[in-house]
DNA sequence: GCAAAGATCCAG
DNA sequence: TGGATCTTTGCT
């Protein structure tokens, strides 16, 4: 899968090679464990649509939501391995290398220049949207990362042999 | 109204 | 390893 942006000046993409799915309220690590509230009212939406929300007062992160209206559920694109626009990347993130560009869930949003006014977009219908690409290799799954509860349900994917991703050896391998 | 924690990142 | 930095949330 690509992650897309097409912006005025350029056109940002990146291959997905790193991701997280959270539930709804019997997730102990979602966002909507704890109900429907004004954060998280776009994961209780319509399928389709991009729920960017800000972390630690400082960055922003991305999830693509999955589960039908009523009931939350999305995916938290995690880490990209760049593919256009690399020069504009790396004017966002400030000259960093390349497998340094887009490998968190906050640096991938700088990079492509993804804002929280895109939160609640339908991304079949805006400048942001997920296209099929080639299918991914060596997929290993894992715990998640960062969170204080549900840490240790197995929702973590990522492409195993790729240099892109947030963590090279993860507590757990398939 | 106030206090605390958070799906992170970077520098030292 | 700890600081930055600020919004959301829940309790008083």
């Amino acid at each position: 899968m690509v992650l897309v942006h097409e912006t005025p000046a350029s056109r940002l993409s990146g291959r997905i090679v790193e991701t997280e799915s959270y539930g709804g309220e019997e997730d102990p690590g979602s966002h909507a464990f704890r109900g429907r509230t004004r954060r998280n009212a776009v994961m209780f939406g319509p399928p389709g649509h991009a729920y960017v929300y800000r972390s630690y007062g400082i960055h922003a992160c991305l999830n693509a939501v999955t589960d039908d209206t009523d009931t939350a559920g999305a995916v938290l694109i995690r880490a990209l391995e760049p593919l256009d626009g690399i020069a504009v990347m790396e004017g966002n993130r400030g000259g960093r290398g390349l497998s340094e560009l887009c490998n968190g869930p906050g640096k991938l949003c700088a990079a492509l220049s993804i804002g929280l006014e895109l939160n609640g977009t339908d991304l079949t219908a805006s400048p942001l949207w997920i296209e099929r690409g080639e299918p991914a290799g060596n997929v290993m799954r894992t715990g998640r990362i960062g969170l204080s509860h549900g840490a240790d349900l197995q929702l973590r994917f990522a492409v195993a042999d790729s240099s892109h991703i947030s963590r090279k050896r993860p507590q757990v391998t398939q």
